[in-house]
DNA sequence: AAAATTTGACCTAC
DNA sequence: GTAGGTCAAATTTT
């Protein structure tokens, strides 16, 4: 890919604005400022983002001809959002998952639609742990040239609802509060109401010595993200608290948006990684409020509730190899705790054109 | 008791 | 032969 340095590098720099802007917002807040000039610091935010998508989108087509096509009509099991990354060849992705069904051993026989997702976390947050689906950790294995283990999960539905959706969470050897999650397949366990709770709070373990994740979500968690799959950006919040058990409790006091965590966005080709400051989480999430973001006139579900973001607790950016399909997603934990469900997701039909935040049909 | 995690063994790709 | 991915029994947690 010969152009890509050219986008890459503007690219680059535009998500390099948007982080100053970010940083002049986060001053701002800091401050007595006026909430006008915030406003305008918050839109130019916005507005750098929005070119970088646009950037990367286009590098996406070019790269991936193919996979600019419009993939509306996916099978339903093929664009089930989720979690995990819904991004990716699609072609190749079906006939993966047909294998899936299979045979799980074969190791590239799994899907080829991996996203990368990093996510920083600090404060003991454990950010990986949710992406709003439900895993179940099945194995973990020491990588060479790596300090920390990987652990592997799969959806806690396989077997019950024939779903083959799998991840892994590798701490970052750089920096151990960066968890890299891979994820592999697409969850096809969604059939709940989208109304479901979120999904339950990590099991706590703040500590990092659990290494991973700890997928503890409850079932609904598949759908919600299902129902973002052809999102571009999904904000999702959750006004519900419940503080049944401790550690959502824990969750609530402990999580708020850990200052330091960073979304990285990876482009497994092009090594070509941004970061967005909590900052401009926050921008997003109080774009929810503003009409800059406008959610999607979803036809099929009222996905996008109020958002009155309080916490986050997971947030993370998914790339798919093949330059397709991005989910960012912070959700909150869940099931039960307080919180605000901060989810991205880019999904492939984005490449395809205008970058649409406010392009109604964009969001679904 | 049921569900989830841990962990060593096994399998496959390279 | 080695590394990575998955299985499944044992163990732990809920």
């Amino acid at each position: 890919m010969e152009n890509g340095l050219n986008w890459e590098q503007t690219l680059i720099n535009e998500l390099a604005h948007g982080m100053e802007l970010a940083k002049q917002l986060r001053a701002h807040l800091n401050s007595t400022s006026s909430a006008e000039s915030r406003e305008i610091l918050l839109q130019r935010i916005l507005s750098s983002y929005e070119k970088a998508f646009m950037i990367l989108k286009w590098s996406g087509s070019i790269g991936h001809p193919q996979l600019s096509a419009p993939i509306t009509n996916l099978p339903e099991s093929s664009i089930s959002g989720d979690g995990s990354p819904q991004s990716e060849e699609f072609d190749r992705g079906f006939k993966d998952q047909q294998d899936q069904n299979d045979v799980s051993k074969k190791r590239k026989v799994l899907p080829t639609w991996t996203g990368q997702v990093r996510v920083c976390s600090e404060n003991g947050f454990e950010g990986p742990t949710e992406d709003g689906y439900s895993w179940r950790k099945y194995g973990q294995k020491d990588i060479l040239g790596a300090k920390y283990p990987r652990s592997y999960y799969r959806c806690t539905y396989r077997s019950l609802r024939n779903c083959w959706a799998t991840k892994q969470v590798q701490r970052s050897d750089d920096d151990p509060t960066i968890f890299e999650i891979i994820y592999r397949g697409r969850h096809s366990c969604n059939e709940t109401p989208h109304t479901a709770p979120l999904p339950p709070p990590p099991s706590s373990s703040s500590s990092l010595d659990k290494q991973e994740s700890k997928p503890k979500n409850n079932p609904n968690n598949c759908q919600q993200q299902q129902q973002s799959q052809n999102m571009f950006f999904n904000f999702r919040t959750s006004s519900r608290v419940d503080t049944d058990d401790s550690d959502n409790k824990d969750m609530a006091s402990h999580f708020e948006f850990p200052s330091t965590s960073s979304l990285v966005w990876n482009n497994g080709e092009n090594n070509a990684s941004f970061a967005f400051s909590t900052l401009v989480r926050d921008s997003i999430l109080e774009s929810c409020r503003s009409p800059l973001f406008v959610p999607p006139a979803t036809s099929e579900t009222s996905y996008f509730p109020v958002p009155q973001c309080q916490m986050m607790n997971g947030f993370g950016m998914v790339h798919s190899e093949s330059d397709l399909t991005d989910i960012i997603s912070c959700n909150t934990s869940a099931t039960n705790s307080p919180i605000v469900d901060l989810d991205f997701s880019i999904d492939p039909v984005v490449q395809d054109s205008h970058f649409p935040f406010d392009n109604p049909g964009f969001f679904n």
